[in-house]
DNA sequence: TACAATTAGATTGTACACAATTAAATCAGG
DNA sequence: CCTGATTTAATTGTGTACAATCTAATTGTA
């Protein structure tokens, strides 16, 4: 006898397959982008996460450790070793603030600052070669910060319980 | 003078920076859900990519490195630490094709087929939490997987050029 | 049959991720 | 002004990712 609201709620089975499926999809789509930006990011000595902090500098100027990682959702056990390589390859300085020692203030170097230009030439983008829509690639957006944010409510209150 | 076809094709900058969103909306989306299911699987004493490559054998049976490479678009650099890792928590056996030595079948134990029932038990999934409609989440499954699809072709034409 | 090309895995080296711990600096209540 | 709690980074240890290289087995072909 099927139930009231047989239809609407999907059964455990279906919507378990549909949970693995697009975590997987995210996951997987995720790898094949590092794979597309890597040999682009090469000529500049860049790795992808590289790039994304320097995204942030670049917009942002200069940041704590602390704040580049709540932008970049990192703590510092990623973040440390990463900027120290990027502070060795002489894209970026790191300086304890004089006003508290505790901070590490994170500022780009004149090489990093010339690499937003030599970036900006990367001469077509992903999305223009992925030959999809733009009114479907800003949805797509939309729709994955939409998760990523539900996500991240749950796994923050789950942190907090214990 | 605007160009004829302005306002349907984007300008570089809006371009490069839609590119960039949706880019780190994928990669930060993906560590959400890995941060996610680390709770759940650590009592099952599994990692995210573990769960996935169980998730293939419990549904394939016996299957050899490449082609749960090929399923899980991993290659042998990842696969053979990882499926040693699990063979030694007694998941899973490797063992030499007879017919074809190059070959390494990949099955599961008792304790790994065991594993199945345990895994079906996580009382509700992330998507059930995530309280978004379920034609949603299966509109952005399509999305993904397109883009993913887009993307690995553009990287396996750059790939072969070389 | 030789033997060059291909294929399947393993290995090596580099670079994230992230939990857990540590250490130093700062803050806040008494 | 102390001292315990908090905050910020760094460190440690484990586990992926993946390019590049290596080795052994197999295949195609002259």
């Amino acid at each position: 006898m099927p139930l009231p609201n047989e239809g609407v709620t999907m059964n455990k089975d279906s919507m378990l397959a549909l949970d693995n499926q697009l975590c997987f999809a995210v996951y997987a789509c995720s790898r094949e982008i590092f794979r597309f930006y890597r040999p682009l990011l090469d000529e500049l000595g860049l790795t992808y996460p590289q790039y994304l902090t320097l995204l942030v500098l670049w917009e942002e100027g200069e940041l704590t450790v602390k704040e580049l990682g709540s932008l970049l959702f990192l703590d510092s056990g990623t973040l440390t070793p990463m900027l120290k390589r990027m502070e060795s390859a002489g894209l970026i300085r790191r300086q304890r603030s004089p006003k508290d020692e505790r901070k590490v203030n994170v500022s780009l170097t004149k090489e990093g600052e010339a690499l937003k230009e030599q970036a900006r030439c990367i001469p077509e983008t992903l999305l223009q070669k992925s030959d999809l829509p733009e009114k479907e690639l800003r949805d797509l957006l939309g729709r994955l910060q939409g998760l990523q944010q539900q996500i991240r409510r749950l796994n923050d209150s789950n942190h907090d319980k214990e």
